[in-house]
DNA sequence: CGTCATTTTAATGTATACATTCGATGTTAT
DNA sequence: ATAACATCGAATGTATACATTAAAATGACG
């Protein structure tokens, strides 16, 4: 995108994953303009698309408001991705390189590698391998529908952290699961690929929720959707 | 939305869809102004909206061009339509109101009435019950993301014109599809309801497979995507 | 003292003017 | 003649000024 536009998009995308925009709080377009030193004009484009990505919510005539998710959003979100993680791994199987299945494996002995000992700088290193992982198989799926539509359902904050709270079990299943997804590949089994790649997420999601303290105390967004 | 946001938007998604904008076609900014009647500005917003659609694809520092598909492009849009239809009807299994179940079953009576006798009147309000019938449970579903999410994958105009090539038999199949739905969410079977809905979308798409003409003749990007 | 109408204000929505970029065209040198 | 290069133009990208709207503050009245 333009250079303005991914200036004021990265800075508000930041914040609002930070936590330094709160849920519920008003984004108002020039103070955001003054912060990133761009007009109001790239500052409003950036918002759009963060409604877009669900990160905001506009109300008309009132600008945009940090949104909040429930605990049902997160379900709903772990469904989606589930769905349609499950069907680009079925698309894939079909149509991933050889080159790519070279670099999923390069990923996974990677990650295999940095798992061996845990550190704060393994750890950053693990995650940004295993989501080049997922993005290589949504990549070779082939469909910028699917992969626009994955692209609003990932690197929510609450999510990513998960894998800081992944057990040394957790941790071989997981690579275990991915390893599997490359022999389905390179079978081109559909079917196996997507089955794997659910059963990928569906424990991710189960260990989300076992580690989340307290999982009821759910952000509500606040009065002014209310009468 | 705004009221020239909207004004362009409407404008140019009508253009589209009736074929008057040619798919590949270069959309300027000035010109449609110009035809809407307002200032570049809200075209510009129109346009962003449209790319999120995936109606328009937008190339950096060169603009807006109607998007085009193809043939695997409709395959994925049915087969996210099932996914996700079928999910929102699992859930509407368990959210669904009883007024709304009443609103259901109106829709369906109506449509069955209208397909006593065919004309092209009859046709446009069937095709509206049956949009009214499926927007119900995809609210009912209660989640802004699936919401949002179908949005950009109905009322694609190949799609619309689906309905027009059913059978007597394809369309009595449907309405006892619909019905099996509603009997679905009044026994609040989650399950049902999702493999009844995949089921009736699932002959949607062979009804549409089959009576597509020429269904290899897929539209495709114009050059300027290629070297 | 509370409620309702009015005014004010601060934000968004829109229009327009300016900057930048990329492609087309045409020229020149090899 | 062709390829490299410079120039020009038309479109997008950005900034800013103006219009409109809705919420908040204020004040009049019951």
């Amino acid at each position: 995108m333009s250079k303005a536009v991914e200036k004021a998009y990265q800075l508000i995308r930041e914040r609002i994953l930070s936590g330094d925009y709160a849920p519920g709080s008003h984004l108002k377009e020039e103070a955001i303009s003054e912060e990133a030193a761009v007009s109001r004009t790239p500052v409003r484009e950036a918002l759009r698309r963060l409604s877009n990505e669900q990160l905001v919510k506009f109300i008309p005539n009132q600008g945009a408001y940090v949104n909040s998710w429930d605990e049902d959003d997160v379900d709903v979100i772990y469904d989606l991705r589930i769905m349609l993680e499950g069907y680009s791994a079925a698309r894939a199987a079909q149509r991933i390189s050889n080159e790519e299945i070279v670099e999923l494996e390069e990923c996974i002995t990677e990650i295999e590698k940095l798992c061996e000992q845990h550190s704060k700088e393994n750890h950053r290193r693990t995650i940004e391998h295993n989501h080049r992982f997922h993005s290589i198989i949504i990549e070779a799926a082939s469909s910028e529908r699917v992969h626009k539509m994955l692209g609003w359902l990932v690197e929510i904050p609450m999510l990513l952290k998960t894998i800081e709270q992944y057990s040394d079990a957790d941790v071989e299943r997981s690579n275990n699961h991915h390893r599997e997804i490359v022999a389905a590949f390179k079978a081109r089994d559909s079917d196996w690929a997507r089955s794997v790649m659910q059963t990928h997420l569906r424990a991710a999601y189960q260990i989300y929720t076992h580690a989340a303290p307290n999982r009821k105390a759910h952000q509500t967004m606040p009065s002014y959707s209310a009468p």
